[in-house]
DNA sequence: CGGCATCCTTCGGGATACTG
DNA sequence: CAGTATCCCGAAGGATGCCG
């Protein structure tokens, strides 16, 4: 349980290495019970907000918009209790409690980042193959089934 | 809609860059519409057995462990309608339909290494401050409320 | 073999009201 | 201000059966 373990196993930078795991017998993808914390409706704007600095309670509740009072605290409650938040009660009255990222959130969150790199750069492309995948169900609807090896998807 | 743009308006490297996209007000995150598909249950597994080589349905549903008939369909059809996964039918008797991942789903997963990356890296602190959490939540029951500021958090 | 249709359970999450 | 507690709903997902 030493601290200062900023070593990865075996760093995954290709897809030849996540097979390479697989063969190994080992996971290639992000645990779920990761996947869910991120998951979560809230999760991943709240690390934005509060990665900008320590933030109030009430300051989240304004700034991610939507979000209810019972969701906040309780995603909060998780994202701290995984260590990715860091929470402090100033005993004053009124209270006032602050809440920032930790290190590892901001590594995740970098992470993350690939994979907004990712939806943005396809975000056109999926749109095009969703659009194109719903109009070759009504066509299909109206004609018979085809008698050739059928491909649906959409060119790159 | 031309094809060949494999260019990202602004590639996010840093939070920096991250933080000025919020100024513009721009959205630093993957949209929901993204994240909810490789949220399911069964969407990150089902690529990364596909991108493997073509599979089977049965070969599916027997490799990614614990999927239903109903939810390995669905997803199946999720990603084909996303342009993630490409569907072929060879019209035999009896029927064979092959899956496969499409370039952009493999970037999908390239992306998602990262995210691999970063749990493998800290699930043994993620764990930690669980640890931590947990037992201060049965202390705090014990014991009165300190009057000190509360930090909760896992030395990194 | 590769589905789709139906039923049922579970759980995330919203609305609202109360509290130290 | 920063929560907790309660109720409720809709969507995700499991189980099962039928079908081309």
């Amino acid at each position: 349980m030493s601290q200062g373990n900023t070593d990865v196993p075996g760093q995954l930078k290709t897809l030849a290495d996540a097979q390479a795991l697989i063969e190994s017998g080992q996971c290639p993808i992000p645990p779920r019970e990761i996947l869910d914390r991120i998951a979560g409706k809230w999760a991943i704007q709240i690390i934005v907000v509060a990665s900008r600095g320590p933030v109030r309670f009430t300051e989240l509740e304004r700034t991610v918009e939507g979000v209810s009072r019972r969701m906040l605290t309780l995603t909060l409650r998780n994202l701290e209790r995984d260590g990715m938040l860091e929470r402090t009660v100033y005993p004053t009255v009124p209270p006032k409690v602050e809440y920032q990222t930790t290190p590892m959130a901001l590594e995740l969150y970098e992470a993350l980042l690939m994979v907004t790199n990712w939806s943005r750069k396809h975000s056109a492309c999926v749109a095009l193959a969703r659009e194109n995948y719903d109009r070759r169900l009504n066509e299909e609807a109206s004609s018979g089934s085809s008698m050739t090896p059928t491909k649906i998807g959409v060119a790159m």
